[in-house]
DNA sequence: ACCTGAACACCGTTCAAGT
DNA sequence: ACCTGAACACCGTTCAAGT
């Protein structure tokens, strides 16, 4: 079998959103692709390239417009997509201030600070409610509804 | 050798300080503290218990008050001063929404979500920041000598 | 170019047993 | 109450070698 790097991402975003984070390992992503492990280090350096490009891809398809609202949206329902999406970027070089490409676009259509600012707050609060999510469904601690909402308004206290 | 739940966190956050979290595993918690690796989980559930152990010790001595600007200053601080504290902080329970004290005693002084947006925000800019300077520290990216301005610019758009 | 096979130095966790 | 010793099922990564 053949694979290319693209084929690599592609099998360990599956892993990610079937698994979970803690278990999306180069091994199992191998065995996804029906390969040895060390074969996967022909196409990647070493796991931290491979999550970020994972993280890359999470948050290619969000476009970023003049509507910062909106966007700041589209960016958290990106991230929601995929499990452990927002670990996974917050971790990864898709977040590195001044870097990242999303903190660039943002910046386009406001601020350096407020794009930064939103980056930031929208990643955040998309982890936590990830996390909280994941807490909920194992029992631990009940459901908040009110999570959605105060996403919303924190990103309101923001954008003025 | 005798230990207490509060030794193995001593430990635990003296071997964090020394590695970083990607070498903070139980096995060298267990050697700082001179004891066999399952000696531990006569003191704590899992890995994931003491993270959340440690994470709240970071953030304990942290004074909130009615000056949000200045309180935020002295939480980013907390989270400098040990190595990988924003990242342990963001990704263990202090940072549950509706859930971590930091957050209540912040909407004391202020409102729930003027305290959950300034939270997120600290913890998440902290945590860029402290990646980028091991990436700097590394040589991969050139150090931002802006950083620690644009937190508080930041938290001028979030404070008014 | 892409992969195998084998190895190295690690993990978290469990569990019977010791003191 | 606190710990040992041994085991189980895993990790990431390297490297010679194959096609």
């Amino acid at each position: 079998m053949v694979n290319r790097l693209d084929d690599v991402v592609d099998g360990a975003l599956r892993v990610l959103d079937q698994y979970g984070l803690e278990f999306c390992s180069m091994r199992r992503v191998a065995a996804d692709l029906g390969v040895q492990p060390s074969a996967l280090y022909h196409h990647v350096a070493d796991k931290q390239t491979l999550l970020a490009l994972m993280a890359d891809r999470i948050v290619a398809p969000v476009a970023i417009d003049d509507d910062l609202m909106a966007s700041s949206h589209r960016l958290r329902d990106a991230l929601l997509a995929m499990r452990d999406g927002a670990e996974v970027v917050a971790t990864a070089s898709a977040f590195r201030l001044g870097v990242s490409d999303l903190e660039a676009q943002l910046a386009k259509h406001s601020t350096p600070d407020v794009a930064r600012t939103l980056l930031i707050y929208v990643v955040g609060h998309t982890q936590a409610t990830q996390l909280h999510r994941q807490a909920a469904r194992a029992g631990i601690v009940e459901p908040d509804p009110d999570l959605d909402a105060s996403f919303g308004r924190g990103l309101a206290i923001i954008l003025e």
